[in-house]
RNA sequence: GGUCCCAUCGUCUAGCGGCCUAGGACGCCUCCCUUUCAAGGAGGUAGCACGGGUUCGAAUCCCGUUGGGACUGCCA
């Protein structure tokens, strides 16, 4: 029997890390069991639930490569045979009619100091009405071993598990019965999901076994029971307070390859040396079983740093169209939130980007920061970085001198990196100053910062007017 | 409170009884290279939570303690 997975998201907000981790296992375990990967949105709660975000994972998972064999299915669309097999579970005798309301659970849990449904309404016989939802009889001896394929068995002894509530008085089958109703339907083998569903699962296993006595017989699923990811508080990431939006990572120029690299080291590692790896050697190399049990911290500075792997060892062709979105305004299918770009379509030149390209691909490690590296081609006058005039054009009482002998030097030099890098050698040596201080005034004049591309190239692009009208604008700055 | 999960450098991890005076990666620090910044090269910093067992031998197995976390809703 070939494996079937699903991944089960609801669409109660943006895409966010956890799950496009969740996601990606499944995929992972999918392609490399030569098995089944079903997208299965869980819909249900129509007061949370929301059509745009349901386009956003689509997108999302679009975007990280993941695409799904079967689906997207929705869970709403299967709400009649939840009922269905609610009705036949409570005729059953499983599930039982209760009217407690929660204030009356609470104010008993408190008196017996011991917590969770008591079972008030077990044995009174309640009769059904729109006020009674539905809970399920849990067996009062033995107990329930979840067989997880990541921590072995997890056993729950069956006088700790209360009677939970499985229909709502509406007649709408909650998650745990809703879910795992749908994983039988679609005859799921292996329930790849996050560790805080590990409690759910022998609810979900009673239901099962329940169902196989008055339904079809099926063998329950695997389990595999992912670690959480957390923030540098150890706790669960949050949608509301930690930054876990896909989207805002595709925003900031992290490459879906690069982020997915990452996302895969997150509680598990490759057996060899190397833990840059493509989509394909992902599927070739990935175990559930040697997934961790610990919790692992999203750690921005490590995905940081294979973004840059990535992006350096790209053709420049392949980064130039990475970096579309950030160079050019107005073109591509999407537009990077909270991104500006300086300069007009008009003031853009392709062949300037496509000479400086190979000099900033290996100089950032998000695609986000292309744009303040090379604006200085595409504007009248570079946006100057005060910190950076103050301390070599203004606080420096050798930066009109530099300027002024610079001018000369240029004015009469050939415009090729290396005649321009001898000259400037040469004018320094002249002065009695390092290369390394005579380059930064002119650095700033031409650019507007202290950091960037490598000079003299730059000086190329700009060409010999443009490179003349700077520092002479930066001598009269200088000049104060 | 109850149930369950977890515990190796700051972080992600390798390790599944001797190969460990614990390896790699990120970060951080130093140096080299150098037209800035990066990249690259060389080196360094830092860890088996604690206490008992088991064993000739424990990071590895068992128990306990401590510490984290998840769940505990007529949300999913």
């Amino acid at each position: 029997m070939t494996p079937r997975v699903r991944f089960a998201p609801s669409p109660t907000g943006y895409f966010h890390v956890g799950s496009a981790r969740t996601s990606l296992f499944n995929w992972l375990y999918a392609r490399q069991s030569g098995g089944t990967f079903i997208l299965r949105i869980e819909d249900t709660d129509a007061e949370r639930g929301r059509e745009e975000w349901l386009a956003g994972i689509i997108t999302a998972m679009a975007w990280l490569g993941l695409s799904a064999d079967e689906g997207p299915f929705r869970q709403s669309s299967f709400e009649l045979r939840h009922r269905e097999l609610a009705e036949k579970l409570y005729e059953s005798g499983f599930l039982y009619a209760c009217d407690c309301k929660r204030d009356q659970i609470d104010t008993r849990t408190k008196d017996r100091k011991t917590p969770g449904y008591d079972g008030y309404c077990r044995d009174r016989g309640v009769m059904r009405s729109e006020t009674t939802g539905l809970r399920f009889r849990t067996p009062d001896l033995g107990e329930t071993v979840v067989r997880d394929v990541i921590r072995g068995d997890v056993v729950f002894p069956h006088d700790a598990m209360e009677d939970f509530m499985a229909v709502k008085s509406s007649g709408a089958p909650l998650f745990p019965l809703a879910n795992m109703i749908d994983d039988r339907e679609m005859e799921i083998t292996h329930v790849i999901r996050g560790e805080d569903l590990l409690p759910t699962a022998p609810k979900q296993i009673l239901m099962w076994q329940a169902l196989n006595e008055i339904d079809v017989t099926l063998d329950l699923p695997a389990y595999a029971h992912l670690p959480m990811l957390v923030n540098e508080q150890r706790k669960k990431l949050s949608k509301r307070k930690d930054p876990v939006a896909v989207e805002s990572y595709r925003d900031k120029g992290y490459l879906p390859q690069a982020f997915v690299n990452y996302l895969s080291l997150l509680g598990w590692a490759p057996k060899g040396k190397d833990e840059i790896l493509s989509l394909e050697q992902l599927v070739e190399q990935f175990r559930l079983e040697d997934v961790n049990h610990a919790p692992a911290f999203f750690d921005i500075a490590k995905m940081t740093h294979i973004n840059g792997e990535y992006l350096r060892a790209m053709t420049v062709d392949a980064f130039m169209e990475s970096a579309k979105p950030w160079v050019h305004p107005d073109e591509g299918d999407w537009v990077p939130s909270d991104h500006e770009i300086p300069w007009t379509r008009e003031r853009f030149q392709e062949d300037r980007w496509r000479v400086i390209a190979p000099f900033v691909q290996e100089r950032i490690t998000m695609l986000s920061e292309v744009t303040a590296m090379i604006d200085f081609l595409f504007l009248e006058t570079p946006r100057f970085d005060e910190a950076a005039v103050t301390k070599v054009l203004v606080n420096d009482a050798d930066a009109v001198l530099i300027l002024e002998r610079a001018i000369e030097v240029f004015s009469v030099t050939d415009f090729v990196p290396e005649v321009l890098h001898a000259a400037l050698a040469d004018l320094s040596e002249a002065m009695g100053m390092k290369l390394r201080k005579t380059q930064a005034p002119i650095r700033v004049a031409l650019t507007g910062t202290s950091v960037g591309p490598p000079l003299f190239e730059s000086m190329v692009i700009l060409g010999l007017d443009e490179v003349l009208k700077r520092l002479n604008a930066a001598v009269v700055i200088a000049q104060g």
